[in-house]
DNA sequence: CGTGATATTAATCGTTTGATTAATATGTCA
DNA sequence: TGACATATTAATCAAACGATTAATATCACG
């Protein structure tokens, strides 16, 4: 016999709830829409499945976020916001020169200490056409980048990198160890066992630095 | 006045074209669906969008792929097989150990060769739950990698590379000095006006080799 | 208390997508 | 020359998608 309006189970009908007041369903739609956005890629999630997973419905989204751009913007947003942010402060308190082993070993702990960043520079940097492209490279990218240069010809001219080193190469050379090893996780913790935890860490960022020191050869002198 | 059935313009009624018996329509869809999808990503891409790009209809994918997913990997076989082919190659040839810079540089010139593979490795490797990359992986990552390692492990015990280094951290580094530059040229050209073209690929080329042999450090000795 | 702002569900709309089919025209070969 | 294989277009289908709306329930405040 079924009821009239009181539908038993879990099904529940319109209305505002009773507790929170605080947006809770906000930040849950943020947070699901970071977690898959960046593991299958924008088009590949829809915004019934991102609802479902922060437990509410698409309507949800369009209320909070306007469409399933805006959501997506506003998570980005969430996502480099206090790195922007350190960036600026960086920036504003006088410039004290960074080293270059701080700087690479700074730049890898923040790829280890937030897992998602790799992902997001998949998909947002290094993939064409990424959606916010623009704004990451002006406010990241195009920010880091000149900045490494800047360092590096700074340390040449002082006499303690080769003279012959063009520091744009060594650049790009530099964000290639401290950035690739993380965004080919994937593949290399399968191919090669690799792990980036802990203790494996430190490893990685000795051998790093180390290596864009002085290189793999042995023995303090050139070979051949 | 419509005219009865000849449409004037390029509208065209069904059946079997003229001339042609080579499968040039089946080679167009090809072509375009690899510049779409490693451009744009499978699912940013529809299957209209490729047909009309091919000058035919979605129906020939049908007819000739089954369905969107074999088109995709139709063209991934077709761009990845002669690498997969000279691979196979090299191995079976009794494997005359590869030197590392041979190796590098060699690495180095297939991606500025082919502009589309660092396109392929972003969307089928680096990304999460790309479509094939079990495939891609165990054929050229889960083959590449190791031998890579295997190398510097022999070059090592040799006394050509320092004793305490990890091969497996050193494979990584020079997998990441070979490839990211060129994952990310689509950002380095903008924020550091970077390119890998004719003579500026030899300059990287050179400049890459020697960095993982000798560092960027000045002199022969190490300092502090 | 009651009225408007706020938050939520369920239902639905129009579009696009991948896939398929029927119709049609050419090639091939006995 | 007729029959079957091949290749193509146009039309269409069901499903999924993003987006929107109407209904509904609670909250905040006078």
């Amino acid at each position: 016999m079924p009821r009239k309006s009181a539908t038993p189970k879990t099904a529940r009908r319109p209305g505002r709830p009773v507790g929170g007041g605080d947006a809770e369903v906000r930040a849950a739609l943020l947070e699901h829409a970071r977690a898959l956005f960046l593991k299958h890629g924008f088009a590949d999630v829809s915004t019934r499945q991102v609802a479902a997973a922060a437990g509410t419905t698409s309507a949800m989204i369009h209320y909070y976020f306007g469409d399933k751009l805006g959501l997506y913007r506003a998570m980005l947003e969430e996502a480099i916001g206090p790195f922007v942010a350190s960036l600026q402060r960086l920036e504003q308190a006088g410039a004290p020169p960074p080293d270059l082993e701080g700087l690479m070993v700074g730049y890898m702990r923040m790829l280890a200490t937030n897992p998602w960043l790799p992902a997001l520079i998949v998909h947002e940097v290094l993939d064409e056409g990424g959606r916010l492209r623009e704004q990451f490279v002006e406010q990241f990218a195009g920010r880091l980048a000149p900045a490494f240069v800047e360092v590096l010809r700074r340390e040449r001219d002082r006499g303690a990198l080769r003279a012959d080193l063009d520091p744009r190469l060594a650049a790009i050379s530099a964000l290639s160890l401290c950035i690739f090893p993380f965004v080919s996780l994937p593949v290399t913790s399968r191919v090669l066992g690799f792990s980036v935890t802990g203790q494996e860490f430190e490893r990685l960022a000795r051998h790093t630095t180390r290596l864009f020191r002085e290189g793999v050869a042995a023995g303090p002198g050139r070979q051949s």
